[in-house]
DNA sequence: TTTCAACACGAAAACGTTTTCGAAGCGTTA
DNA sequence: TAACGCTTCGAAAACGTTTTCGTGTTGAAA
């Protein structure tokens, strides 16, 4: 690998000094026209290009986000990410991208690499990993150690930082709501287990909703589905499980999952059944993605807005890391929209 | 926002040097234990991490593989990156990703907040703006600069560098062979417009197919999409070309699409329009990812195994990264596999 | 001729780290 | 007592920048 060109090279070759060169390729007029030119010509010829690390050590400063997530086949994490980087670059800000792939080996990893120099700040969600451990002490370190953290999506109530979550518990009880106002009195739930901060929220949303509307709520119908390290192999037990649930129960008339593939499981099984979609069972799904969309019927969801829990997050980041007084976390609660699609016969 | 703490200060605090500091902290023989303990103690209270961005500039190398790719959603995408970060882990290297969202504009920035400084060198896929403008001064300049450069997935002959392919002209000749010897005679063609290299390559290849098994071919059944912006918005036009493709020639029997999304849009227009998949018309798609699993049917796809492209593009990267003297460039060509599903009959 | 401003450039510090080399202090041995 | 070796630590350079504060030269004004 060739060595990169520096400014002291230039300098040498050109019998001038260091600061003469800085100047020069930077415009100041300190320098005259003649000489100037000269540099600039032969920088281009070394193809110099300034050394970005070496201006981050002086100022003490990257310019720079980064942000941690836990999977990137996720589509609601790529529009994040989609708000993240239009907004960030607005400001002025460059985004970098890690994964933590849901292991908390892993999401340490990231953290300590980047922590140590390369950003300002960070926007994360967290690993279900890291949930599963309770074990926060990265992020605490971080945050002592002086650098700003933005939590999203994935809740950790006991850490104090800035964070921005979606109504999980008003979303969903606004779609089981739908689904009983259309007529289903019977709805199975397939959700995550309870340490998944959102998967309980969703799952809260769909017991008050049967309240709410006086509906007895059969627990039978509940199905909680392990996935900490999810892969396309979980679907394989979900889905001899869901037969077993609808042979168990006839009379099911509604699916609420509390994501797309798990709503989605949840039709295909029930088609495969002989059951039709929406005529004898209504579904509905969290987390609008593309799947929901191309999925035959294509399925009604609760939309997240990850555009704008982009935008949040690196608004409430840059706040912090460009204002010196430290005010009093906040936590912006985003509400959802229920789009509709072929999965359901809503009436309005 | 707080400062971090640095050996400065807490040589300060303590009353010794820098060197001591520094030497306690990683755990050097010279220190006695004594004072190690005393430091690491202190060290531990203010909440220390070292700066790597100083130590980069010191080692003149970060450790770190720069990603840059156009899109996010993009399984394909996803499962290069999965391939890209376990084995540069394995390796002892860090890796960030960085978007270019398909445009021009961001690419060069991206590479030009990257190349200076905060890694070593790159793995790529160039966004479809840079293909459609031809200008790759960018690239010359980064490689020219010393900065090595691994392109994947899209093309560009006329760089040089080190570069990992899929064969796209067998890949898709093959899946077109198998719809040929499986009955079809009318194939339909969903691919991009010429400039995308790997379009061209898939079109190729289904020229090819027929060719080889003396079926003459109608360029009326091919179908060039222009989705240099792509958005789910290009798909309304390309449902209705569709539509009108399949009213027009009635005789159609078969499908092929160079990416999942063209595959699945045929599929499900025909199927609105009353054929039967795979009764009346098989499908199959290029490109593997989770919406030919959950498509109802289920699409058979020809499979890139974006798992290896990343572990070959990282091999790559870090022998020319490791090693002084320069070899000439390596082009790697990666097989495909044909995955069968309910979209077609294959006899096999 | 003296004075002074304008102009063009250079020296050096600073950012945070690692590492080499040297040096002080102390005990041991001949 | 002198020589030596070990232990323990510090000074300083280096990485590539930017920026502040000189400093020397020139030309013109007084």
């Amino acid at each position: 690998m060739k060595k990169k060109a520096t400014l002291k090279e230039i300098a040498n070759e050109l019998g001038v000094s260091i600061s003469t060169v800085s100047k020069a390729l930077k415009g100041s007029t300190e320098i005259s026209e003649e000489t100037t030119d000269k540099i600039r010509a032969f920088a281009k010829l070394l193809h110099y290009r300034p050394n970005n690390i070496a201006l981050s050590l002086k100022n003490r400063r990257t310019k720079t986000i980064g942000v941690i997530i836990p999977e990137i086949v996720h589509h609601f994490f790529s529009e994040v990410i989609q708000g993240i980087e239009t907004y960030a670059n607005e400001r002025g800000y460059n985004v970098l991208i890690a994964l933590s792939n849901e292991s908390f080996d892993k999401e340490v990893f990231n953290i300590d690499t980047l922590a140590s120099g390369s950003i300002d700040g960070f926007i994360l969600s967290v690993s279900k990993g890291t949930l599963k451990r309770q074990d926060f002490h990265h992020l605490y370190e971080t945050i002592n150690q002086g650098m700003p953290i933005v939590l999203f999506d994935r809740q950790i109530p006991e850490i104090s930082c800035d964070k921005v979550i979606v109504d999980d518990f008003r979303g969903s009880r606004r779609a089981v709501e739908a689904l009983i106002e259309s007529g289903c009195r019977h709805i199975a739930l397939i959700t995550t287990e309870d340490y998944v901060d959102v998967g309980f929220k969703r799952t809260q949303g769909y017991l008050d909703a049967h309240k709410k509307h006086g509906i007895p709520q059969n627990s039978d119908l509940i199905l909680k589905v392990n996935d900490q390290f999810f892969s396309e192999d979980t679907l394989i037990p979900l889905q001899s499980s869901l037969k077993e649930l609808f042979l168990l129960h006839p009379e099911i008339d509604g699916i609420f999952g509390v994501n797309e593939v798990y709503a989605l499981t949840g039709m295909k099984v029930a088609q495969r059944m002989g059951y039709s979609i929406p005529g004898d069972i209504q579904v509905v799904g969290f987390t609008d993605g593309v799947l929901s969309k191309h999925a035959h019927p294509s399925l009604t969801s609760v939309k997240q807005h990850g555009h704008n829990i982009g935008r949040e997050a690196v608004q409430m980041l840059i706040r912090r890391l460009e204002s010196e007084e430290e005010g009093p976390f906040e936590t912006k609660v985003l509400q959802t929209e229920l789009v509709q699609r072929e999965s359901t016969r809503f009436i309005n």
